[in-house]
DNA sequence: ATTAAAATGTTATATTATTACATACTGTTA
DNA sequence: TAACAGTATGTAATAATATAACATTTTAAT
């Protein structure tokens, strides 16, 4: 059995797979000098190919930035292969941050409607708060 | 009759006032070098004093940060003394960012609990789309 | 083989934010 | 008033985050 079309247009090259391996088997969020440096053995020497990796990763929901954090965590939401509904939970003590999937929440915030009757292709929802072992 | 307790905490110093009413008369969210240039002509030369007055403004309420923008913009919404809860709506072509206050919405999430149990004390939504304008 | 799209490599630079340290102001209390 | 604590300010230097510009190479389909 060959590599399906999904997965074929989501295959990662060379500097994705470096970056995303790294992020992935990260127990917290990685900054992108921080990943700068940790790969600079495997040959990436230039912030501009971290970024470039980092927003492609993005754009495929493979990882999600943490925008209060500015920085990135591997994707651990099979509902979410595409950036466009993304819920965090962040201590802010420890600074633990984890992907909150809940269907609830998700159908909610999908509908949401606002005054102006704009529709909403995406949103971000960062919570903050004392996670059990901080409280 | 004098000035009330709860003003008197939040009455603002020199710089606080400069940049709030700057950030508060502008349609659109400014960012912090944006700030700096339109108020060194009110003397206030340096980076820092533009994130000092900034990080005070936010703790009490009177801006929000845009997470995802690297901006600021006055908050709007009488409800939301301090920013603790707040929602916003950006569009995606002409940057127009709303503060949205749904009792609705803001309900929800206060309210809301993930699996661990984890409480939380403050959230930050961004919503993307297109503005009625750009639609 | 041709071709277009995507990815890479490299240098320089722009943008956003903080550290460190000295000084001054504000309001309270002895 | 004098002492004090808390807050705010001034200034220089630097750290951290992110992008522009341009040349080249790889990938994958035709
Ligand atoms: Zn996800
Ligand atoms: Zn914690
Ligand atoms: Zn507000
Ligand atoms: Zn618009």
């Amino acid at each position: 059995m060959g590599i399906s079309k999904i997965d074929k247009m989501h295959s990662l090259s060379k500097n994705q797979q470096i970056i995303f391996n790294l992020i992935d088997k990260s127990p917290e969020p990685l900054k992108a000098y921080t990943i700068l440096f940790n790969v600079q053995k495997k040959g990436i020497k230039a912030p501009l190919q971290v970024y470039r990796a980092l927003d492609k990763l993005v754009e495929i929901g493979k990882i999600h930035k943490i925008e209060s954090r500015n920085a990135f965590i591997a994707c651990h939401n099979s509902s979410c292969q595409v950036a466009k509904a993304t819920a965090f939970s962040i201590c802010e003590i420890c600074e633990k941050v984890t992907e909150i999937s809940s269907a609830g929440l998700s159908k909610y915030l999908a509908g949401f409607k606002d005054k102006d009757g704009m529709k909403y292709s995406k949103y971000n929802l960062e919570f903050f708060g004392l996670c059990k072992k901080c409280r």
